[in-house]
DNA sequence: CATATTCTCAGTAGTACTACCGAGATTTCC
DNA sequence: GGAAATCTCGGTAGTACTACTGAGAATATG
């Protein structure tokens, strides 16, 4: 609710930008970018976590441009401590995952915006300029998971479940206790209870509760 | 993962922008806004979702800015319309409520960003520049909510949940049996029962796994 | 001070789930 | 054709959860 002072680069010169990423060839491709454009001034760069918080502080930057992982302290840990510390400060996270489990990680951290490495040098400066006057910006490809559906890609299921597991599965998850669960797929409640043992099993949960997360991990819930 | 042919305003002219708003006194003042910057062309008014919809395909902006709340067709389900038939076109909506219940909707719908009447014209300049170039953009006050939680505000309990009744469903939810939640909150093994029966009557659930989803819905699981 | 709520605990009984074991039928794959 | 996986079902036993009733103690609430 309570706004951090945004920048606004028609008001006070160009918006200061700190990169922090610990490979140099991404970090000169960024500032190749972003020196192209006048409103977007690199003013330093960082290559862990620790030295982006400490330089934050010392060059005070509208923008961080910042890699999720990086040694010694990874672009998360980064995000949360800036934001205790610098809430003016913008976090715009880096990110070579498409499959984008952490945004909801990357939001709940504090970041302002989360950005694939295969995005446009356009893109990039726009997103810059949204976070840094005040807004949140993601990538296309992140869309469906602001919504926490898995959307499109059923998610890789990590676990290897049998096609009448998820099915079980679902159906547990809804609440239906076996006796139910076997009327609905017109099996016997032990061919239940074989496929609930084989769950739990697989997924390494210890009762029924825990399955709910696992179903609706797996998207079996929309 | 498939980008639909983002805008880049470098490459191809000012943005295209369709204005929908019921009120003539907004759209004046959206129009007037934005015609201070070159690189935004209002190409249309429409002041109701249907005339939204039409004047989007004929005219193939590539932005909509549509006001949520509008008569004979809202902002939402033109949305959805505009995102089978015309998913080039970028839908920011613009809301007056900070209260963002509707943002999970609003994604849901196929919009691309979620700005309050209320932003700068530097950051609402910005917004339509986000979304044409293939991004997600959302009002700064809208952050919390993007990632499920409600972060500051700790969700309105519907349920009416006491304090002992959350430690107990939060215990729960994390797949602790009776027992342990009993020794983990020092109580016996009986008080754990009681209010899981109270929690199971408050929130109408049948049993253990359904619980999972109500820890989860009040945020009790971060 | 009376009332209500919350938190605590117990008895009793029934249902549901968990944990093993084994095993036949079917399909898939090499 | 044999191996492997999947789906099916049963026995037995123990643990966990559900359902209902009742009730004392502490803490708010009026």
């Amino acid at each position: 609710m309570t706004m951090t002072s945004p920048h606004s680069e028609t008001s006070r010169g160009p918006i200061r930008v700190l990169l922090a990423d610990d490979h140099e060839l991404v970090r000169d491709g960024i500032r190749a970018r972003l020196q192209k454009v006048s409103e977007l001034e690199v003013v330093g760069e960082a290559t862990n976590g620790r030295e982006a918080v400490r330089m934050t502080r010392n060059l005070k930057p509208d923008v961080l441009l910042m890699d999720v992982s990086m040694p010694i302290m990874n672009g998360l840990e980064a995000a949360m401590e800036i934001r205790k510390t610098q809430p003016d400060v913008a976090v715009l996270i880096l990110s070579v995952y498409d499959n984008p489990e952490y945004v909801r990680g990357v939001v709940q951290a504090g970041a302002r915006g989360y950005i694939l490495k295969d995005i446009s040098a356009q893109e990039m400066i726009t997103a810059i300029t949204s976070v840094a006057s005040g807004g949140y910006f993601f990538s296309s490809a992140i869309g469906p998971t602001l919504v926490g559906a898995s959307a499109s890609a059923p998610v890789e299921d990590p676990y290897g479940l049998t096609e009448r597991e998820r099915q079980v599965l679902t159906a547990i998850a809804k609440g239906q206790p076996n006796k139910e669960v076997a009327a609905a797929l017109g099996i016997s409640v032990r061919t239940v209870e074989s496929h609930r043992l084989n769950l739990r099993e697989k997924v390494g949960s210890r009762n029924a509760a825990q399955l709910y997360r696992v179903a609706q991990e797996l998207g079996l819930l929309d």
